[in-house]
DNA sequence: TTGTCATATTGACGTTTATCTATGTGTTAT
DNA sequence: ATAACACATAGATAAACGTCAATATGACAA
């Protein structure tokens, strides 16, 4: 996963209203209309937010009719993960700084 | 950890000079004019980089001297992952979309 | 104490962002 | 065909952001 692609999904996070319709998608493909009902959002601005939440890959759209389903794509969202995790708070234990840290 | 301190380390890394510095904070603290050597921007830029990687948690400054050595907080870097990770795609195997995802 | 060095702060700038209202588009129901 | 519905787009506005040049601060050296 490029450098880019990662600042622009964590951008995509970096805003409360799309981690938490994040978070909601969770639990599973959820309708445009659900997601809001669940947030004091306008409808325009929701379809912004699931715009930018799709344009970074962390989001699907299904279409069926007059609706959109939404939900996490998965693979991305793993990609994604798996960078983060493998950025290291630090190379080796000797210059760690937190007794909990996993790299003890 | 808060919605709104994950929100902050998200928008933090969310621009990609400041998650290469924090890639390379991985190899261990850096003195100030280190990171400002290694990214073609301006001593204040840089300094506005690092305030906002401090104010976010993610990283911290040892000062000595007139020297500034930053390194990651690996025990708040650690915090931010496991909230990321425990964000898993979806709730159960079933409604996965992806063959490659760990939930299955 | 005066100068130099490392870093932070200030103030300005153009750009991006989050939000809204108003309107457009495509789909279903009457 | 018309109306109602679900969602997207456009345009406006205010706030936040990334960047820089200029300047301030605080530490060490001569």
């Amino acid at each position: 996963m490029k450098i880019e692609e990662v600042t622009a999904i964590c951008r995509a996070l970096g805003d409360s209203n799309r981690l938490q319709i994040v978070q909601m998608l969770t639990q599973g493909e959820k309708c445009a209309c659900n997601i809001l009902d669940a947030f004091e959002i306008t409808q325009p601005t929701m379809s912004h937010h699931m715009k930018i939440l799709c344009e970074c890959g962390l989001v699907k759209c299904r279409k069926e009719g007059k609706w959109c389903h939404y939900s996490i794509d998965c693979e991305r969202f793993r990609e994604f993960k798996d960078f983060i995790t493998e950025v290291s708070c630090c190379d080796n234990a000797e210059m760690c700084n937190s007794e909990e840290c996993g790299c003890k």
